[in-house]
DNA sequence: CTGAAAGCGCTTACAG
DNA sequence: CTGAAAGCGCTTACAG
């Protein structure tokens, strides 16, 4: 701003300690100071206590930023998603954390709020020299995006199945098996008419619910005449989805939504039209986030293992991070789980 | 096949081009290749364009560790939080980012899980130099726990009122006002017999909304043989202090919950019991999470501004960064507001 | 066993 | 109007 230039702009900052004024009280080189708070090589006791004395005297912080310029290491994470107030995220989050924290990582979080512009600008960071690694769950761009980072030899982790690379490692579920459990789930209570409030079909995990609904349909040979409707990842789409679904003839008797959120807005829609659940219509979400146990009638759903994805998808950026790993992309499945609650049951009479 | 006997490992770490080489392929100073990019001083649009073009071709970007140890900025905000899976987050950290990313500042997501070690290591990353400033949602620290931080001219901004310093800005609610409001609201659906299940007495938030329900149910001549159950700010603690209030005798008609996480697991707890909500007994909660809108019988709320909050505090925050502010600390407190939903109606006749 | 010094990749006061 | 060079605060190969 040109007009500070005028502004006397009287320092009150303190200038910080740095690495030469800890070697001058403590009258020995910086070397050995930064190897003395390092531990990185040999340094005389009598030394290594007159360099911890002065540094605690003096409010001695190390400088991560000078340190990273010259280790080229930030010793920092970026966790890139696109919707902070997704419920399945603060667990998945958590999971991240605990083991990055552990190896002496800190996480940098960074919402997308599902714009391309912002996906671009977080991976950037890490362009920049600011993060070491990425854990991705891509909303938008596309898999040629990564090609800069990927020369540049910064290691990403990619969540989901959006994008595929042969380099990057991989944590996912299967979206397909957890489809199909929800199916076996509803059509061993007894159902027969099964629809499906599947996700936007752009979406890589809408998609392959689908996938797996319409093909677990056919194998029981249910598939006559199947009832899908698609609409957005949120609870007004649940909504309006459900609604159009309740004016089909005959009526389904199970509904299976695919994720969680969607499933809330059809049990709200359910009762709005009179209709009790499980005992009229039993519904199946997909996620299982924590509203999923507490609201209205408590969702029976395919359980996501949140912390266990983002545990292993760190503990696989770290393995690259430290050079243990160098091989091509790993793929790590974790697996599902139907969790039974009160929103399924048996169909009502014929 | 012989051939397959070395496996060749090329060094994939190619070195990511610097400001030396698009000097270099722009045949130009470094000085100039920097305010070309900057837009610092003025450049003669020959030569900016061959440092364009150069900065293109070598896929050049600039490191940004070594800028913030040069200009002592990294342009980025630390959001320190006690508990990301809190529903009221979301929404907060939204406002900080909206607001940061305007200004051209990256916040990094720094969650404590309630531990000071963790409190104080991300308050360390300040000190080190990794973040500009911060915003503060306390948990477990004390004012003199920043000293350091305040020593060395890092700007703070705290959220709450858990600590107090006349040098920190800080955004809060008033508490005491809001538990007013909510008991303003039972009142005057005709309750006289209001509980509180109030959260616990070493949260300023809790006891601050504690001291408003005793007040307003003084000054209400409804303060004989008050009800009030401290309790954990969880869904177990709601359920518990819920059961041990229905034992009361004779039975309150209302309660009002420290916060929304409470009421549901109070909502819960009168389920089980067979208490229709509110035809039997009243409930209102606070914070206006997400859920709030959508469990079994919506909840009637105190709603926080918690957009603003972030956008306010990351404004106070940009304010200090900016050096267009100076002073002691400034105070800024939101308004609540009363959100009614289906949890509240008469009292049951008498 | 320890120190002097180079260098990480920028920005910016100083010269010309 | 542009360039040569210092310097931010560390780490670390190199000497001794």
């Amino acid at each position: 701003m040109e007009v500070n230039d005028y502004v006397i702009v009287y320092s009150t900052e303190i200038d910080m300690p740095t690495i030469v004024d800890v070697a001058r009280v403590a009258g020995v080189s910086t070397a050995t100071v930064s190897h003395a708070l390092n531990n990185t090589r040999y340094v005389d006791p009598q030394l290594r206590e007159r360099v911890l004395k002065a540094a605690q005297d003096l409010g001695y912080h190390r400088n991560a930023v000078a340190r990273g310029l010259r280790t080229k290491r930030t010793r920092s994470l970026g966790l890139i998603i696109p919707d902070i107030a997704n419920p399945f995220f603060p667990e998945f989050a958590r999971g991240v954390q605990d083991a990055a924290t552990q190896a002496g990582y800190t996480v940098v979080l960074c919402n997308t709020d599902w714009q391309k512009d912002k996906e671009h600008e977080f991976l950037n960071l890490a362009q920049q020299g600011l993060l070491d690694g990425i854990i991705l769950n891509p909303s938008e761009i596309a898999g040629q995006d990564l090609s800069n980072l990927i020369k540049a030899d910064i290691p990403i982790v990619l969540i989901g199945s959006r994008i595929d690379h042969p380099k990057l490692d991989q944590v996912s579920v299967d979206n397909v098996v957890g489809a199909t459990m929800a199916v076996n789930h509803l059509v061993e209570l007894g159902h027969r008419r099964i629809a499906h409030l599947a996700g936007p079909h752009t979406s890589s995990s809408g998609s392959r619910r689908r996938e797996g609904f319409v093909q677990a349909m056919r194998q029981r040979n249910l598939d006559k005449d199947l009832t899908i409707v698609e609409v957005p990842f949120n609870q007004e789409g649940g909504y309006q989805g459900t609604r159009s679904i309740l004016a089909k003839e005959p009526r389904p008797t199970a509904l299976f939504a695919a994720n969680d959120v969607i499933a809330i807005g059809a049990l709200l829609a359910l009762r709005d039209a009179g209709l009790q659940v499980p005992n009229a219509l039993s519904v199946v979400g997909f996620d299982d986030i924590p509203v999923a146990a507490i609201v209205s009638t408590p969702l029976t759903t395919i359980a996501q293992p949140k912390y266990q994805m983002g545990e292993c998808a760190t503990n696989l950026l770290l393995d690259r991070l430290s050079g243990r790993e160098k091989g091509p992309g790993r793929r790590v499945k974790l697996d599902l789980e139907l969790v039974t609650r009160s929103s399924t049951g048996p169909p009502p009479p014929a």
